[in-house]
DNA sequence: TTAAAGATGATGCGAGCA
DNA sequence: TGCTCGCATCATCTTTAA
C-alpha cells in the first residue's frame, strides 16, 4: 500500500501487469466477450476491460463466482450499478441456489473447490462453527453466511472472516470487514503484510495483495467525491480544542463504537505528512478523525502535529506552570538583540538539525557596515535564514542556534533532561528534534488524571526521550508499570536516568525492538500486572516528514512503515482486555 | 573512529490574483 | 476556478575535523 493511497493515481489499474495477465486467465474477459442489457461490452477488448464496470465485473469474477450468477446480477442491475449490489445479487442468488449442495457437501466431504477445501480444513478444527454451520437457520446467520462466503471467495481464511464477523457486528458492511482483516494482517507482527512471504505463499500473497488493492479501488469508485477529500486541517490548527486567551476553545467529537472502550490509546505524527497518509493511519486507527494541533498554542515554538486517540475531550487542563508562549519569553536574553524588523514571536518547528556556524558567520557579514536597518534584500535573506534553522539573536549583528537545553526547555523537558550519560551534542539534537512538545501531549492526557488516581499502567511504544511518561509525571499521574519500547540505547538511557531522578516507585521495564513484542511477552505483562491502561506511542516520522529530502516514502517507507506495528500492539493488547 | 559541519529539494497548503 | 508564489518542514548524505 501507498501512503499516497488517496491520490488519482491510485484509481489507474494498470492493466497491461502480470496481475492483468493473472486476471485474463481467470475472468472470460480477454478469451471472450459477454453482453450487458443494454448492449455494451463489458469486456474482451483493452479499453472496455480498463472501465470501472469492467473492474467490478473482472472482481466478482475474480473470485471465482460461478459466470452464469454473474451474469444474472449484471442483468438484474445494469452496468451502471454498484459493484456492492451486484456482488449481493450474486451471493443471494448463489445462497438459494447452493445451499442444500453446499450442506451436502460439507456432510460428505466431497467438495471440489478451494474454498470448500478451506471450508472443511477449518471446519474438522472448529466444532462451534461447524454446529452453527449446520443450524443455519436464522437470517442473522445466514447474513453472515453470505459474507463468510464473500470473504472467503477473496481468499481470506474462514478463520480471518469469522473473527471480522464477529468483531465488527452483524451491521458491518463487505467493506468494513476487509478492512478489519487488512488491518488485522498488517498488524500480525510474525506474518508482517510487507515481509517477503515464503515462496510456496508468494503467488497467493500478491494476489491477495492485488485483490486488496482492487476492492480499495472500487471502494473509492463507490463513495464517489468523498473517495478525493483527503482529511483537512483544522484552520487555526487547534484540534478538538486549546486553551486560548479567551478561554478554553472546546469542540465536540463522536467516536466511533469499534475505538471506544479500554485500553485509552494515543498516538502521534507529523501533520504535514504525504497526502493520503492520515487517511490510510486513521483508516487503521478505527477511523478516528485526527486531532491536529500545532503546539505554538502551548509554547513559544510552532510543532504541527497529528494525534488519534480515543481519550475523552472535555475537562482537559494545561500542566503547570505555563510554559512560555513568546520567544522573548522562552529565551529573554535575546530581547536586547532583537531588531525591529525580525518580527517573529514564536520560533518554527524544532528539527534534528541546527544551523552551520558558516551560516551565521554569513549572516553577520551581511549584517556588518549598516549603522541603522539594512536593505529590504539582506533583510529577507536574514529573516528567511532564521526561520528556516531558528536561529536567535544573541549579539549585535550576531544570530545562534538554540542550544540543547533551549530546546528541552521549548519541548516542556526538564532541564538536562538529554544531557550526559555519553549522548553527544549530534544526538541530542536529533533525540529532542523526534519527541513529543510535553505540554501539548499533557493536556490531552489530563483527562486520565481522576481516572487513575492510583497510577497508571503504560506501554510506550516508540519512547524517545520519553516524552510521554514526563508528561504523566508532570500531571500527578503515578506511573505504576511502564513497559517502554525504544530502540536507540541513547535514548533508553535517558528514560532510564530521568526515572532514577525522580525517583519513581513503579516498574520500568526497557524493550528495544518492536517487533519482538509479541502476543507471549504482552501475555506475560498482563498476568503480571494486569494489563495496560493507557498505549502510547509516536512512531518515526523519517519518510514522512517533509525535510526529508531523499526517502519521503510515506507509510511504506523503511522507518515509517512502523506504523503497523503500533496497530498490532494496539489490537493486540484490545483483544486480551475484551 | 566518531562527531560535527555543510550541502542537498520536494511536497503540500494557503494566500493572492486574474 | 485555476494559476502562481511564498512558506514551512520530528531529515539524509557526504565531507571534514578532531
Amino acid at each position: 500500500m501507498d501512503g499516497n493511497a488517496s491520490n488519482d493515481e491510485s484509481f489507474n489499474i494498470d492493466w497491461d501487469t502480470d496481475d492483468e495477465r493473472e486476471i485474463e486467465n481467470l475472468v472470460p474477459c480477454s478469451s471472450s466477450s459477454f453482453s450487458v442489457p443494454n448492449g455494451n461490452v463489458n469486456a474482451g477488448s483493452g479499453e472496455g476491460c480498463s472501465s470501472a464496470v469492467s473492474a467490478k465485473v473482472r472482481l466478482i469474477y475474480d473470485m471465482k463466482f460461478p459466470e452464469d450468477l454473474v451474469l444474472k446480477a449484471i442483468e438484474q442491475h445494469g452496468e451502471e450499478d454498484q459493484f456492492e449490489s451486484i456482488l449481493e445479487t450474486v451471493l443471494s442468488l448463489q445462497a438459494l441456489q447452493n445451499s442444500p449442495e453446499q450442506q451436502q457437501c460439507i456432510n460428505s466431504g466431497q467438495c471440489s473447490s478451494a474454498y470448500n477445501d478451506d471450508l472443511l480444513n477449518v471446519l474438522s478444527d472448529s466444532d462451534s462453527w461447524c454446529e452453527s454451520e449446520m443450524n443455519n437457520t436464522t437470517n442473522t446467520s445466514m447474513v453472515d453466511d453470505k459474507r463468510l462466503l464473500a470473504l472467503t471467495k477473496m481468499d481470506f481464511s474462514v478463520a480471518e472472516a469469522s473473527i471480522a464477523i464477529d468483531r465488527c457486528g452483524p451491521e458491518a458492511s463487505i467493506d468494513e470487514l476487509t478492512d478489519f482483516i487488512i488491518a488485522a494482517q498488517m498488524a500480525r507482527a510474525d506474518e508482517a503484510f510487507f515481509k517477503e512471504p515464503p515462496d510456496e505463499n508468494k503467488s497467493k500473497h500478491s494476489e491477495r495483495k492485488r485483490k486488496l488493492n482492487e476492492l480499495e479501488v472500487l471502494k473509492k469508485e463507490k463513495k464517489g467525491a468523498q473517495a478525493n477529500e483527503t482529511i483537512r486541517f483544522p484552520k487555526p490548527m487547534v484540534g478538538f480544542g486549546v486553551p486560548t486567551e479567551e478561554g478554553t476553545l472546546v469542540l465536540q467529537r463522536s467516536l466511533p463504537m469499534a475505538a471506544t472502550g479500554p485500553p485509552y490509546f494515543y498516538y502521534e505524527n507529523v501533520a504535514q505528512a504525504p497526502k493520503g497518509v492520515w487517511d490510510t493511519i486513521s483508516s487503521f486507527l478505527y477511523d478516528i478523525q485526527p486531532e491536529f494541533v500545532d503546539s505554538k498554542f502551548f509554547s513559544a515554538a510552532a510543532r504541527k502535529r497529528g494525534y488519534i486517540h480515543n481519550l475523552p475531550i472535555d475537562k482537559r487542563f494545561l500542566l503547570k506552570p505555563l510554559p512560555p508562549k513568546t520567544i522573548h519569553e522562552a529565551l529573554p536574553l535575546t530581547r536586547r538583540w532583537w531588531p525591529s524588523w525580525d518580527t517573529r514571536t514564536k520560533l518554527n518547528c524544532l528539527q534534528t538539525c541546527t544551523a552551520s556556524a558558516k551560516l551565521t558567520e554569513r549572516i553577520r557579514k551581511a549584517l556588518e557596515g549598516y549603522e541603522n536597518d539594512p536593505p529590504q534584500n539582506v533583510q529577507k535573506f536574514v529573516i528567511d535564514e532564521c526561520k528556516k534553522w531558528n536561529l536567535v539573536w544573541v549579539g549585535k549583528n550576531k544570530v545562534a542556534p538554540l542550544e540543547c537545553d533551549e530546546v528541552e526547555m521549548l519541548l516542556g523537558f526538564p532541564k538536562n533532561h538529554t544531557r550526559g550519560g555519553g549522548i553527544s551534542r549530534t544526538d541530542r539534537y536529533k533525540s529532542l528534534g523526534n519527541s513529543f512538545q510535553v505540554d501539548t501531549v499533557a493536556y490531552h492526557l489530563s483527562v486520565l488524571k481522576d481516572r487513575f488516581p492510583g497510577g497508571i499502567n503504560l506501554l510506550s511504544l516508540f519512547s524517545g526521550i520519553g516524552g510521554a511518561e514526563v508528561a504523566l509525571h508532570r500531571l500527578g499521574i503515578p506511573l505504576k508499570n511502564v513497559v517502554s519500547v525504544e530502540i536507540s540505547e541513547a535514548n533508553q538511557n535517558i528514560v532510564r536516568s530521568w526515572w532514577e531522578q525522580t525517583n519513581q516507585k513503579g516498574n520500568l521495564i526497557h524493550i528495544a525492538d518492536v517487533q519482538k513484542l509479541n502476543g507471549d511477552k504482552l501475555e506475560e505483562f498482563v498476568a503480571s500486572f494486569g494489563g495496560f491502561d493507557l498505549v502510547v506511542g509516536g512512531s518515526p516520522c523519517n519518510n514522512l516528514a517533509g525535510s526529508n529530502r531523499h526517502h519521503r516514502d510515506g507509510l511504506e517507507g523503511e522507518q515509517s512503515s512502523l506504523f503497523y506495528e503500533y496497530v498490532r500492539i494496539l489490537d493486540l493488547v484490545k483483544g486480551m482486555i475484551s
